[in-house]
DNA sequence: TAATGCGGTGCATTTTTTGCATCGCAGAAA
DNA sequence: TTTCTGCGATGCAAAAAATGCACCGCATTA
């Protein structure tokens, strides 16, 4: 689109912190991206950049107008797509923010049943963090989000949420194996494999340990489940997941065995999926996050609240 | 904006129906309106406009397209208001759809208020019946409604309400002018000056006549109330109103007596503040509604539904 | 103190937009 | 029927705008 190439370009200058940078990345001279903006600068009356020896910065006035800009851009993308759809092909792009938990087993299987139904449609996967995630909904990187367990900023829209108990997985053989459910306290004789701080299950696992005292042998930290899940063939430890990470047939987390941990050792987290408040989505993004929310539904219809 | 100048062309063309039309307005040559057109329909890859020999009409992609447009100059608009405010000024501009029952009495007064606040702001208010005033705030054409007694389409949000109980209008020495409450009955005997069909209050009316077979003679249809009330100086006849008609103090209300038509003959009806679903408004104009409701609950607090 | 990297500017060049003249086409009028 | 009118589209030259190059002044840094 033509006309928005002069916004583009102030999106990217204000993302990168400096003109110059700017028209490195858009393959344009320094100059003339200069210009322009300093003639929308002109025009608007107001200048949108703090200038500073090592750079622009955004004002007070420069976050209104991207904000702006860029829901503009996301909305001409929507428009443009509802168009495409008239000539029969349905195309469009998805967007999506996934925590780790969703990524690796359910979200593959989900875009897949989703691309057999409209094979035009393309996505965009973002591994983040609650809070990236958010972030990501509110710049418009993103259109929707999977996240687990946190509280959100209240420009972020929750469009369903299920209830995720927290469970520990480990190999087959593992004496542990075969029982129903689990204490925190039974675990201390083993090594254990804790998820990072900064994703959602973590926090939950701290109310357990801190409460009871429960001071667990963590031997690795990591922020991925699936190196975690790997890891417990090669030796008898234990490691945390919640059913919907586990959910797809084959794959590693096949070979395992999952216990619910008791739940006054650990609360269950909720897992919401969510959008930019206010938002129309594209109809892509629009009818994929349905099928996220049906899927959540008839998987966990526990949750009814 | 010049970036937006294209747009607003496509806005021009499909409101006049025709690209030589629209290039008159704009003051520009038929030819480059044209390929401006073509241009964008090209990037897009799908036709906006049906070429008729008398013209060209938007097809279902520009309607898609358009409504866009309106959208996102109307957001334009709030955002460098919004950036003008931080400099200082309070500027703006607020656009108004207003029945015949308001416009008059209420809304002046109303605006004078505001404009001593914040003497920056201008106003453009338009006087339409309620399907009017609901097409303008869809198109963007106009901020805020004030629309008497009637069903809104669900793309159009209400966002306050107050109940307006019918009333009949007399010269002061009128023979009715010492009861406390009218029925319809009472009127056959005099002239009557009835509001037009398009009206919400001749709907309130209608129910009452029809339902208790009350052949009141009208002798004049208006859709100006100022005409019928300054009517009544001349002849003993009668005419509706409702409270917020006749706030004002001076004018031609306050030569006239009001009494309340009894319940069972005409119900009371509802006076809506409106805007469009989803629109963020620009500071001027929510101030201003803002104003507004507050206005009507502190004036009409009985309804609290 | 020299060097680096930043945003801003004057000028020639390239690209885009505009206006003019004109075409082909389809209803309206004769 | 034919003529006429008004419509959108197009080729081409002129006007306007955007771009790239060389370079400035300035502040930070090595």
């Amino acid at each position: 689109m033509r006309y928005l190439t002069t916004l583009k370009y102030i999106d990217v200058v204000a993302k990168e912190g400096s003109i110059r940078k700017a028209a490195d990345r858009l393959a344009i001279t320094s100059t003339a991206l200069n210009r322009r903006i300093l003639a929308i600068e002109d025009e608007i009356g107001h200048p949108l950049f703090e200038r500073t020896p090592s750079g622009v910065r955004l004002n007070t006035a420069g976050e209104l107008f991207v904000q702006h800009i860029r829901s503009q851009m996301s909305d001409v993308n929507r428009v443009l797509s509802q168009i495409s759809d008239l000539s029969g092909i349905r195309r469009g792009h998805v967007s999506i923010s996934s925590g780790a938990q969703t990524i690796s087993v359910f979200l593959p299987k989900e875009i897949a049943e989703y691309r057999k139904k409209h094979p035009g449609v393309t996505f965009e996967v973002l591994r983040q963090n609650s809070q990236a995630a958010a972030e990501s909904l509110i710049n418009h990187d993103t259109d929707t989000a999977i996240i687990f367990d946190s509280i959100l900023p209240s420009d972020i829209q929750i469009v369903a949420t299920v209830t995720q108990i927290v469970q520990i997985i480990m190999a087959p053989d593992h004496p542990l194996a075969n029982e129903t459910s689990l204490r925190l306290q039974d675990c201390l004789a083993w090594p254990i494999l804790m998820p990072r701080e900064n994703e959602g299950m973590r926090t939950l696992l701290n109310v357990g340990q801190v409460q009871k005292a429960t001071p667990l042998q963590t031997i690795i930290e990591a922020d991925s489940f699936d190196m975690m899940a790997n890891y417990l063939i090669h030796e008898n430890a234990l490691g945390f997941q919640i059913p919907i990470s586990m959910s797809g047939q084959g794959g590693i987390y096949s070979h395992l065995k999952a216990i619910p941990i008791d739940q006054r050792d650990c609360p269950s987290g909720l897992l919401h999926i969510a959008q930019l408040k206010g938002r129309v989505l594209p109809v892509a993004a629009a009818k994929f996050q349905d099928q996220l929310v049906q899927r959540l539904n008839n998987t966990f219809p526990e949750d009814t609240r």
